[in-house]
RNA sequence: GCCCCAGUAGCUCAGUGGAUAGAGCCGCAGUUUCCUAAACUGUGGGCCGCAGGUUCGAUUCCUGCCUGGGGUACCA
């Protein structure tokens, strides 16, 4: 059993035996203090109870352990502290089956089965091909995939995919970039506006089409053959982009597909048959106001061309048809606004849009040491995901998109990710996986036996409980993560389990008799279960985040 | 105007209704005849944006304001 269970079911217990209401106690928590010394354990009931009884927390606090009656084989020692906490610490036997226990469990430890299989679609880049992925597609494309493999550590039967138009004005301007690139190389006088896209890859593309075309095209107007050859291309690009991330989509989604199978009328049809449409100079709107907005919104202008409204909706319906128990939309705070509607909609047409879960993350701001730079990718000055990876490497990539909360603007320094990138945490962590390995190693060659059972209960230095204490939150930890679609947290628990770990084998340096491999065959093979504990879970970690677990570095 | 996100150490960022608010980088001082020093130890550094409110207790929740970012299109 878990022990913070343990211990609110026995605050309960000891509550009621000692006459006290327990209805309050739902209020309260069993928590990790922050602080060492506090022990390994803290509730704050006696402090709720107090303010129920109005009464003396500590003398709560009293109440409540004179009234315990605790297992030793969870808990060592109880004390009062502070306000009126009571802090409970761990007994070693407690540690001692839990490291057990991870051993047992080696890949699977920190997976759970709460999704209970839920089919689960992210969705999350959905860029449209117009060019490389830039360094922003990089944060989401690195936060869907991490999210993803959050759920499916903890028991959901994950879909990725990617959504995409390529019939829209963005994707005419690229077909005539490309075309007027064409032009130019053929000598032709061919000058690109403003609003054309001005990289080299379009150069490069227009190239393509003068090896397969000639100069056939010279004269024509038309636009599809370089709109698709365009397309084309930078899909393959963008597919090399994401396979070097270390994922593939299971599908690529094209909106249009929503007009050939005709879902896009179906979608009217029903919204107009629960009256939530009307036309209005020209165009189609839909009464967004009668499902709690602020303002009607167009869904089809008077050009006749659907706003991105009607086909999000249609795409969001067939998700809920193609009968995926939990949906999960990843978007820049640029997209913040679209996707009101959208739930609204599904909302209005009986569906339960509970299943969808909308995450949005925060800009990255790309700088060059302290300037800030402007990032466009119809002006081509943006730094690609691309130039990014050749520069630092995808484990380090990751890590960066990983390290903070999506919420919060990421400042991308990218002087510091070239230059001082040695210093990324991520090699901390890394580090300390590479050193469990190696003294793993170190300890066969020396000879010692580790196939025989190890006596763990030897591990009793204070390096040597704090680890296995920081191991065994591992699996709440990415409860948690994936509970709040947090990614982030597992970057911050593994820098603080590796760090226990330098510590753990620091000590050995320090005072010999706390190495790892001695002469001493007990020791040595008990502290070899604790360092092959730890490169379980830091291996495990590191692979829910898509980065590399080396064995040596 | 209205809506969303953020404001925490010199910098980049965690954190939380509770105990003395943390980490990394940067600064300073140390640790290796040794399983990787890509490590460890110590130390300096803070009106947790501002002002009210709720609470036994607020950096955390509520309200207002300030600053930055993003929305508020018949662009996506």
């Amino acid at each position: 059993m878990k022990i913070n269970e343990y211990i609110q079911q026995c605050i309960v217990s000891a509550t009621s035996r000692a006459g006290l209401d327990t209805s309050c106690l739902s209020k309260s928590t069993v928590s990790t203090p922050k602080q060492k010394g506090h022990g390994d354990v803290a509730s704050n009931a006696a402090m709720i109870l107090a303010s129920q009884a109005r009464s003396n927390p500590r003398q709560i606090a009293q109440t409540l352990i004179d009234n315990f009656d605790l297992d030793p084989a969870y808990i060592a020692d109880v004390s009062i502290a502070g306000p009126g906490f009571i802090n409970f610490t761990m007994s070693n036997d407690y540690l001692f089956e839990g490291l057990a226990g991870i051993i047992q469990m080696g890949e699977n430890y920190g997976c759970s089965q709460w999704g209970g299989g839920a089919k689960t679609q992210v969705e999350f880049v959905s860029a449209n091909p117009t060019g490389p992925l830039t360094i922003g597609h990089g944060r989401q494309a690195v936060l869907g995939d991490t999210v993803a493999r959050l759920l499916e550590a903890t028991g959901h039967d994950v879909f990725r995919e990617y959504y995409f138009n390529d019939a829209g004005r963005q994707m005419r301007v690229l077909g005539d970039s490309v075309r007027l690139r064409y032009l130019e190389l053929l000598g032709e006088d061919a000058v690109l506006s403003e609003d054309h896209y001005q990289g080299e890859y379009i150069r490069d593309i227009a190239q393509t089409a003068i090896d397969e075309k000639g100069n056939s095209l010279k004269d024509s107007d038309e636009l599809e053959y370089f709109k698709k050859l365009a397309e084309h291309a930078i899909f393959e690009e963008i597919k090399r982009t994401i396979s070097r991330l270390g994922f593939e989509f299971d599908r690529f989604f094209n909106e249009l597909s929503l007009y050939e199978s005709g879902k896009i009328d179906e979608v009217k049809a029903i919204l107009d048959r629960k009256g939530l449409i009307y036309e209005s100079e020209g165009a189609t709107w839909l009464k967004t106001t009668d499902m709690g907005m602020d303002q009607d919104r167009v869904i089809i202008k008077s050009s006749g061309e659907p706003t991105y409204r009607l086909p999000d909706i249609a795409y969001h319906r067939d998700k809920m048809e193609r009968g995926f128990d939990l949906v999960v939309d990843i978007f820049g705070s640029d997209h913040v606004a679209t996707y009101p509607d959208v739930l609204a909609a599904l909302d209005a047409m009986d569906y339960d849009k509970a299943k969808v879960k909308v995450l949005i993350h925060q800009f990255v701001t790309l700088m060059e040491g302290k300037e800030k730079v402007k990032m466009s990718t119809r002006k081509a000055n943006f730094v690609t995901l691309d130039e990014l990876m050749d520069e630092v490497g995808t484990d380090v990539t990751r890590y960066f998109f990983l390290n903070r909360s999506m919420n919060s603007h990421l400042n991308f320094d990218l002087s510091l990710a070239k230059t001082e990138s040695d210093e990324n945490p991520v090699y901390y962590v890394q580090y300390a996986h590479a050193r469990t390995c190696s003294v793993i190693r170190h300890a066969e060659e020396q000879g010692h036996d580790l196939s025989t059972e190890a006596d763990i209960t030897l591990l009793d230095a204070p390096e040597e409980l704090a680890l296995m204490k920081i191991l065994l939150i591992y699996p709440d930890i990415v409860s948690l993560a994936a509970r709040e679609y947090a990614p982030h947290k597992i970057p911050t628990y593994l820098e603080e389990a590796a760090s226990a770990y330098h510590r753990f084998q620091h000590a050995g340096k320090v005072d010999a008799s706390l190495r790892v491999v001695t002469d001493n065959v007990h020791t040595t093979a008990a502290r070899i279960v604790l360092c092959r504990a730890t490169r379980l879970v830091l291996a495990n970690g590191l692979h829910l985040l898509g980065i590399s677990a080396p064995e040596k570095m």
